[in-house]
DNA sequence: TCTGGGGTCCTCTGCCCT
DNA sequence: TCTGAGGGCAGAGGACCC
């Protein structure tokens, strides 16, 4: 999809139509998520602090954005995708690749596949896309930015929204490119390609592989080597399996008070495992990221013998790495993640005897079997009356239940005197039991 | 003057075991 | 009992993607 975020704001708001517009964080931390082309003529892109664009464009239009939005679109598009082939491997929001290999009796060639499935979005959604059409999933990636609007001085100017790699002109298609340009190759590996003298795709697939992978490493040297000479032999995969769920926020402010922490990691504990058990899985691994004020950023895991899926043992877990750590200089960020995930088949009880044997005055945050329990209450309340019926009684600020949930802050810490009132965590007295429910 | 959130994959390192 | 090599594994963190 073309600067989707903008693109689903300029359907509900036509007026912005032609403006310099960009979607992302509003306050001092916040980053561009999506820019127009008219604003990235003024040289915004993604993931630029939204305080720099707003030096470089100040009269440009700036929106927080629709997480739930922009996925309900996405969702629609997919849906729509699916009716054409079954092998669609969603790749974000906005990009998917789809095998259309045996589907070409049924709704023509890839090009009138491409055609019809471009005009079907924009009656449907009045939105724009470009495809890339080519013989593996690398170059159709290449293939749909080539065929993409560009930004200039003067304004956008309109790409092909289709373009296709034939094959046997792969070769002639990336050698010209910088190898920046390759999936892959970001900042560092582009330095360190300059460094040997390789400037583009072409200087790439002429260098010998034992150079590369001396350069590079082993995987990522045969894997650009690979892609230098237009081979990817990658499948789409339709189901690919979730790894990891975490979930981490940038506080507008600071924080070195642990108690502020600590309702902060309550919170995001429960989020991340509202989600697995969403995922119906269950994870052995619980990570600690913490960002510090200087930006300096480190991560801490540590893995549990037997699988879990409670917001009491992944807050048990964050819990003691966080106790490891010297936050006295202020958190900038806090993230809570699981990984090492598995089917969700029945939790493994912990063997602990000490546990019912007076289940009266067990506790309730302990208990296995009744945490079983609590959290099938939880995620029962949760669907019938919304996230925010139910949740961990830390995380209430000024009597309002302060629950986590995904794409709530997705681009920083709102505008002061918007919502950054809202994102900075309570600095009154926390409850005494952060598990209490 | 800054640098988000949610992921994946890879390399390096240290530890444990044989 | 000590030492070194090598494999397996887990943890930390870098790089990259959208």
């Amino acid at each position: 999809m073309d600067a989707f975020f903008v693109s689903v704001e300029l359907v509900t708001r036509p007026e912005l139509r032609g403006k310099p517009v960009v979607v992302g964080g509003t306050g001092r931390r916040g980053v561009v998520a999506a820019a127009s082309y008219e604003a990235r003529s003024y040289g915004i892109f993604s993931a630029m602090p939204s305080a720099q664009a707003q030096r470089l464009c100040p009269h440009a239009v700036f929106l927080s954005g629709n997480y739930d939005r922009y996925q309900e679109v996405s969702g629609r598009v997919m849906a729509a995708f699916a009716e054409v082939t079954p092998l669609v491997e969603p790749l974000s929001l906005d990009e998917a690749f789809l095998d259309v290999t045996g589907v070409q009796r049924l709704h023509g060639d890839p090009p009138t596949i491409a055609k019809r499935l471009r005009n079907r979005i924009f009656e449907q959604e009045s939105l724009t896309c470009s495809i890339g059409i080519a013989p593996n999933k690398f170059l159709a990636k290449l293939g749909s930015e080539e065929g993409k609007p560009k930004a200039s001085k003067q304004g956008p100017v309109y790409g092909r929204g289709i373009f296709t790699i034939n094959p046997g002109e792969e070769l002639d298609f990336l050698h010209p490119l910088p190898v920046r340009a390759l999936w892959g190759v970001g900042k560092a590996t582009g330095a360190r390609l300059a460094s040997l003298g390789i400037e583009t795709v072409g200087d790439l697939a002429q260098t010998p592989l034992q150079h590369l992978t001396r350069a590079l490493g082993n995987a990522s040297g045969r894997h650009l080597h690979e892609l230098a000479n237009g081979r990817d032999d990658r499948r789409v995969e339709p189901d690919r399996e979730t790894k990891s769920i975490s979930h981490e926020e940038t506080f507008a402010h600071d924080i070195s008070n642990s108690e502020d922490l600590h309702i902060e990691l309550v919170r995001q504990c429960d989020a991340v495992a509202q989600r697995l058990r969403n995922h119906d899985m269950a994870a052995r691994t619980t990570t600690l990221k913490v960002r510090f004020g200087d930006f300096e950023t480190i991560t801490r895991r540590v893995s549990a013998p037997s699988p879990f899926v409670s917001a009491t043992e992944i807050l048990r877990m964050a819990r003691g790495l966080l106790a490891e750590i010297d936050t006295g200089r202020g958190v900038r960020l806090l993230g809570v993640g699981v990984s090492n995930l598995g089917q969700d088949s029945g939790q493994q009880l912990a063997l602990d005897l000490s546990v019912g044997v007076d289940r009266d005055h067990s506790d309730a945050a302990t208990d296995p079997e009744r945490q079983l329990v609590t959290n099938g209450l939880i995620d029962e309340v949760r669907n019938r009356f919304g996230n925010g019926a139910i949740g961990p009684a830390s995380a209430t600020v000024a009597g309002e239940l302060r629950v986590k949930r995904r794409g709530e802050q997705q681009w920083g810490p709102n505008q002061i005197g918007k919502d950054e009132e809202t994102s900075r965590p309570n600095r009154g007295s926390p409850a005494k039991n952060p598990e209490e429910t």
